[in-house]
DNA sequence: AAAAAAGCAGACCGACCTGTCTACCCAGAC
DNA sequence: GTCTGGGTAGACAGGTCGGTCTGCTTTTTT
């Protein structure tokens, strides 16, 4: 592993845990082990370094998310998700790690600015994981052609995983409840 | 307007619109023009501040939801609150201010640990709203007697409210699509 | 072996942080 | 008039922030 990409994990780790501005430069590198003067070499600011955690957020999420509904047809898409998700709230995915809810999210709340960087780079996620669920459903016979109502679904299933992620985040993954099957049936339907 | 009040409600608005630990005491003081002396002499400390903050955000909130969700019943009441989120978003609700997405999760993402005084809030905000939502629905005689069901699809309103409301921060309320009333019918009736 | 590149520790800068404290101002009660 | 209490402005303390830089050591390349 390089000094680059152990910056970049450990960062990545403590942003994503405290936060953008409740974390210093200074706790990451002595959390990293890492030279002031080396960290300043690969990127240009806090800011630069913090697009480089999302950035690789952003990849490795979407890899996942990607994983789950692959090879998965029509409803079998969403329950997937579902148990996914529920999945990583436990903390048992290990490739993303200790859940503390959306990074991108959580981001997004501290830069206001629409057109700050770093807010671009969330607003370019969603897109993302959202053209990855449309891909997904356009997989499945019946929505093929149906590009409306796969976009609707689509669009559903992405709020409805937003919405979970923020509960299970708040209220720190108590009470919460799965979809059933019988209200997805229901909601991929009409 | 006390005081108290003033300084309150400058804070509400600029933590809510940068995050909590973006905006610093000094801010505040130029903001709502006061002196530090007096804003120490209500508050104890900037926890304490954020704390009250938060319990007035709640207060206000909870009467505006209240109130959308007053006299309705069954659907209606899915299609009066989303209707309600959306003018929000268009920051067309006069009592909660601009849009800056939900306060609670936005603080909930910078304080991970579930015991401090804000968390426990933010958690505390988030049953509240639930149980808003609850009594609403149990006022709809189908319902009332159901309680499980009710319970279910509050639950329901909830995960789509709070993924709505992320969405709609992150993508500053670009490319939203409010759930068709058709779409609403059908998570009511399982 | 020599040279070059990369990393190390940490001093240092100016700015800002929370929180305390002094000194002054002024309206209203007595 | 005088006293009091809530307000003002802002200096100050101790600490942290992001970021720059120096000097030394280790590793890699030639």
């Amino acid at each position: 592993m390089t000094k680059k990409e152990q910056i970049i994990n450990t960062a990545l780790i403590l942003f994503y845990q405290k936060g953008l501005h409740a974390v210093g430069i200074n706790e990451i590198l002595t959390e990293s082990n890492v030279a002031k003067k080396t960290l300043y070499n690969y990127f240009k600011s806090k800011d630069d370094l913090i697009c480089a955690c999302l950035s690789q957020r952003d990849t490795h999420f979407n890899e996942w998310l990607k994983s789950v509904c692959d090879k998965k047809q029509s409803i079998d898409i969403a329950v997937a998700l579902f148990d996914a998700l529920q999945a990583w709230f436990a903390g048992q995915v290990p490739e993303l790690g200790e859940f503390n809810g959306c990074f991108f999210i959580n981001s997004a709340a501290e830069y206001p600015d629409p057109h700050h960087p770093i807010a671009k780079q969330c607003i370019q996620h969603k897109e993302a994981v959202f053209n990855i669920l449309l891909n997904a459903l356009l997989k499945t016979p019946e929505l093929a052609n149906d590009h409306q109502k796969a976009t609707r679904i689509a669009q559903t299933l992405l709020t409805l995983k937003e919405g979970l992620i923020c509960q299970a985040r708040v209220m720190h993954n108590q009470r919460m409840t799965k979809p059933t099957k019988q209200f997805l049936a229901c909601i991929m339907s009409p």
